[in-house]
DNA sequence: CATGAATGAGAATTCATTCAT
DNA sequence: CATGAATGAATTCTCATTCAT
């Protein structure tokens, strides 16, 4: 039984609760240790700064999102299915789990992110942007660069998560807004679907 | 000699300036004064603290941005055109004003952020979005709640320009990327414009 | 016509209200100028700083205390009427005036005081001292040090008034309050008046 | 080793001869933190802030000086013996205390006290205003409200205190002085003793 | 003379981090 | 290993005072 993990765990979720509610600066490391029923010395046990942490919990939030995506993953279907699948996933997740969605965008759009943290995600490539590639691959996608389709279709679905949680649309809704992300990414007048 | 006009447009650059580089957090309002050329006793003169001149700077950018985008305006131009217009004033805005979106990106991602701020912007309508209010009326795009378009064409502009500011793009592909945020709006089949 | 008397005196009355109700820390020269109608500068055309102004506003209520005091006075009237009637006046001077006093007890405990003033004030005895030192002479009073009854006195009259002012005494009696004072100052089974 | 009363005694000592000797505003907690030989944010771990910091160090000093009055107390001893025997107390104990007289008087008359404070204080009940009450009960006093006799008992106290720490009376006078405060709040002709 | 914008020294307070227990 | 009391650097903000207009 690893006491470890438990701690750590306890540590993250404690930081990704406060930080999500209250922003990073209103969530110090005291509050962080409290939430979390360990002292403050203990965290730096598990990290060591507040810098660390932070980075730490964005990578594990990286990761519980690329397990989301993946759920039920048919390699076999249509590229396009896939893609819908994916983003469907993704935003039910995080729709289940929005301290993870407020976290992450503070973060990423903070000079929190270190040059190491983004060399390290763009590494980790995440279960969408392995499909994209591959559709890219297949020629289903319009001409451009890769990180531009990339940082767009990131930013619409950051979008459309965000009026849906500011109760701006219906679920009935979502699986259209999905479909509009697609047509931005492929050519006119195809269905993005080979044949 | 307009002195005061000069302290205050100085203070929100120094402000600009070093909160993009830096973040919020970063930027001590010590730093800010000095970067201005100002005593900080003088900040408190034309901003309440340090939050109201946040806020002040967010709007003063939100209005720069407003101008760039409505630049040599052809209101009987077709609304594609004066789309792809707009988003190429701004984009080109944003690329030669970077600190401008690094701090706007922090700022509507960061706690600073009030509900009441958020719902004055929203209202003031900015000229894409009046674009769009327009489009929307004459049936050109697709049919999903307006808040969602606009969520996802600000999100999908904010991931083109991203990909841009970290060369990852070249100018001539943007009129082309700019064309596929149009795709997302609109329904496929049809060039998103009447006849 | 004195100009300048009349900013001065507006200064004054300002500054009273000012620390009377918020204490000498809350109450900023900006804050007074301003109550007096005059600009922040203009204080120090008067006064050579904040301690100054402070210590001439006490030197100033000295003063309407004790001409207020003097009011109607017979000096051919016993002492002990004198001291009475002395008591009265101040009293319902103050009970009209209580910023004077809430200034004036902060004022002497506080180390404003400078040792000048101290000094100043002792000299210029007040008329109920005057009075005191009169009827210690006639051998009215207890074989006690001047100072001390001087300082008892005082004490106890400003205790009294306290009282009142929180409302814990009524008018009525207040004269028997007085009385009792006089105890405290003549020997026992006298009337503290001569023959 | 009861290390944290150590500590906040210290503090309370180091704000108590700074205050007393300088006023609130001109002791800071850093120098308060420094006299008291601990960090300046330990303070803080002790009280939530400086008004705190104060009023706690007026409640401490209460209690000493009520615990100064009560010393040899003898209940079964006439009740105006009880009351000069405790004046006596008080008197010495602050002539070897004399920083707590200065802070109290300043903080007495000062904005700091709140109305709750006052309140809080005139309940619980010092040694001195029990024996006052009952001597009241027993008919011993003037008739006058208990709260004027109680302020003008404490206002001739202080005076009394005040000139002999300027040197102006001798310890030999001391009791004399207290029997003239006695003689202030009983009815002349009587000892202010029952028969 | 009067003004009030500008200033910066100084004050209170917070919080990441350390280290003795 | 875990803890949390202690710390002081760093931050925001206030306000007496000056001086150019």
């Amino acid at each position: 039984m690893p006491v470890q993990s438990t701690k750590r765990d306890d540590l993250l979720n404690a930081a990704l609760k406060l930080i999500a509610g209250q922003g990073f600066h209103a969530a110090p490391m005291s509050q962080i240790a409290e939430e979390a029923n360990i002292g403050v010395g203990t965290i730096y046990r598990y990290f060591k700064n507040k810098d660390e942490l932070i980075n730490g919990l964005y990578l594990e939030i990286r990761k519980r999102m690329a397990e989301a995506i993946g759920k039920d993953r048919d390699d076999a279907a249509p590229l396009k299915a896939q893609f819908v699948k994916s983003l469907q996933n993704l935003i039910r997740y995080l729709i289940d789990n929005p301290a993870e969605i407020q976290f992450t965008q503070q973060y990423e759009n903070s000079p929190f992110i270190t040059d190491e943290t983004k060399a390290e995600i763009e590494k980790t490539a995440s279960p969408i942007s392995d499909l994209l590639i591959l559709a890219q691959k297949e020629k289903l996608l319009k001409p451009l660069p890769f990180p531009v389709l990339m940082a767009m279709f990131s930013g619409a679905s950051n979008g459309l998560l965000k009026a849906y949680l500011q109760k701006k649309s219906s679920p009935a809704k979502m699986d259209e807004a999905i479909e509009a992300i697609w047509d931005m990414l492929v050519p006119k007048n195809t269905e993005g679907v080979k044949q």
